[in-house]
DNA sequence: ATAATAGGCAACCAAATGGTTGCATGTCAA
DNA sequence: TTGACATGCAACCATTTGGTTGCCTATTAT
């Protein structure tokens, strides 16, 4: 779960995911296309992606296919988001109602 | 967005958001009960918890009262996570498809 | 066979990160 | 008013991070 977070706090590596969801089975040369980085730092970032489980790679001869796993997200969506949606309408009527009572 | 999901990429601070989840509105000194790190770390964390909007804080004399704000963690499910949401069902069955697409 | 193509590996680097210690400031209570 | 308490500030440190360059290997096409 830490190295889905971690994995996700790089804008980066969210834009590789953007670019797999638009289109799966990229090819690291096409998910370098047009990026401002080296093929190198590409290769790192989906690294990363790949130890964190949102992404699955498939060599295919000289190419590695890479295909996107939204499981991780939705996991992340189900066990920790979701965890907060609940306070969300209690929030800042809590907090006016804690600064009055602190103020008596 | 992104400070946010930086935010969220340290375990730490992810346990702050929890205990104030827990109980809103704690003192930066309840908030370092039981851990492990010098009150300044604690204060370093709050600070980019802060930054990302995730938490507010109120002075109350000589304490600083902390409030969780659940609505950039809202966004990121609504704007980011529910995004991939879709794929989830197609993510292995296209896998498998473009898998058998290639060998031919 | 050989050249071009796709990707991998390793060393290196600057900057950011997570943490520390030491001291200063503001506020409350006796 | 004076000490204790809650927090703030700044310098410093080790490690991690995001990136680079240079070279090596494997596969494909001519």
């Amino acid at each position: 779960m830490d190295e889905v977070f971690r994995a996700l706090a790089d804008a980066s590596r969210r834009a590789l995911l953007d670019r797999l969801h638009a289109r799966n089975g990229q090819t690291l040369g096409e998910l370098c296309d047009g990026l401002a980085m080296t093929r190198q730092a590409v290769t790192k970032h989906l690294g990363i992606l790949e130890a964190a489980n949102l992404v699955t790679t498939l060599r295919h001869g000289r190419e590695k296919l890479h295909y996107l796993n939204p499981v991780p997200i939705h996991q992340i969506g189900e066990r920790w988001i979701k965890k907060f949606e609940r306070g969300k309408l209690t929030a800042l009527s809590e907090l006016k109602r804690q600064l009055e009572k602190r103020d008596e």
